[in-house]
DNA sequence: TTCGTTATCGAACATGATGTTTCGTTTCTT
DNA sequence: AAGAAACGAAACATCATGTTCGATAACGAA
């Protein structure tokens, strides 16, 4: 741990700014919170924030990069169990691993990438999750791919599965997470297996 | 036509104000455009500008909502086409209107919707789409369907096609219409068949 | 071509949010 | 209890936005 000693002050400052922010962007959209709300809303001084973070952007992904561990280091299992027991299917169901993860923090995600979000931080996150996709392609595909239809998948199974999570998160999970994923795989499954030449992609 | 007299310079300041505007965001991205970056390129006074429109926002959806007709004239059609011809398939292939569609204006696409664009108003046309894609469905769907599952399919299609237009237009168009929408159909078709309970989807 | 009309320019101005600085005060740590 | 670190409040500089206004130039109709 770098930031082993810390003053109480800061930890609490930190945690009441996010939690003002979050909060005041599922209120009035991203764009609409000024800096001054959060200060009012945390009881915060102007000079104080403007000690710990740049600016509005700044505070809201420190909230978030913490969470990108966590999916990074699923990833890999995922990954290393496809190379291991290749083609016979994985035992961890990647998408719906996610799934659970965004209903835990859905607020967060909610603020982050709704419509009340900013778009840029969507975007930000949209690039953050191809990155891995690529690589599970990769891992997963048995069928010789051209450059272009390498990415079309990477950039379809990403944009599918991100938007129904956003449709989900945004109107407060209307159904189950199993509900959903069973729908979302019943959607995507049949065209991945036959583009990819594989004949099971999360059993 | 409501404006029918005009001031042969109000139409080239208007041009050439649009025109500044596409061509700073492909520069440099929307948010880094400023107002006066624009009066610069396009050689139009401040005032000029505000006399015209109200914001950056006001200039660069005016743009697009001259496209908003004919891509509703065309989706009226398939839409009155598949009702007529029920079942039986349709004469027209929306999405690959669509990419035709883009390819000819893909500079203002572009820029409205790849990475230098605002994301605000990449969300804009996606309800806009969504609205439609919606019909589709109600048109073509054979099985019965929960409403969650009615938004759940109109939010994959709309913004699985949507993200691989993007991506497609945002790389300068890589590769042909055909070559895309070919291997676009591949990956949804199946899927979709399946959840509707049709045969054919856009033959 | 002329003349009234209308658009444009440019500069000045008001506004509002951002980010910085300073200093006195509070609250931690030891 | 004492030194160190964090905090709040207010003042300040900066920058982009949007408005106002009078002078100039371009337009359309006669």
């Amino acid at each position: 741990m770098v930031e082993a000693k810390m003053d109480r002050r800061v930890q609490k400052t930190r945690q009441a700014l996010q939690n003002a922010l979050i909060a005041l962007i599922l209120e009035k959209g991203y764009d609409s919170v000024m800096v001054q709300d959060i200060l009012d809303r945390a009881n915060v001084g102007r000079s104080t924030f403007y000690a710990h973070y740049q600016d509005k952007e700044d505070l809201l992904m420190g909230r978030f990069e913490s969470l990108q561990k966590a999916f990074e280091a699923h990833f890999q299992i995922v990954i290393a169990d496809r190379e291991e027991n290749n083609e016979k299917g994985t035992t961890v169901n990647l998408p719906l691993f996610m799934l659970r993860y965004v209903e835990n923090e859905h607020q967060l995600f909610k603020a982050l990438l709704g419509k009340q979000g900013s778009g840029k931080h969507a975007g930000h996150i949209q690039q953050f999750l191809l990155k891995y996709t690529r690589d599970i392609v990769k891992a997963y595909a048995q069928a010789p791919l051209s450059p272009h239809q390498f990415e079309i998948i990477a950039q379809y199974m990403t944009s599918a599965f991100l938007s129904l999570l956003v449709w989900w998160v945004d109107r407060d999970m209307p159904c189950s997470v199993e509900e959903l994923n069973t729908f979302m795989m019943r959607l995507m499954e049949p065209g991945l297996k036959d583009v990819l030449e594989v004949s099971a992609l999360w059993s």
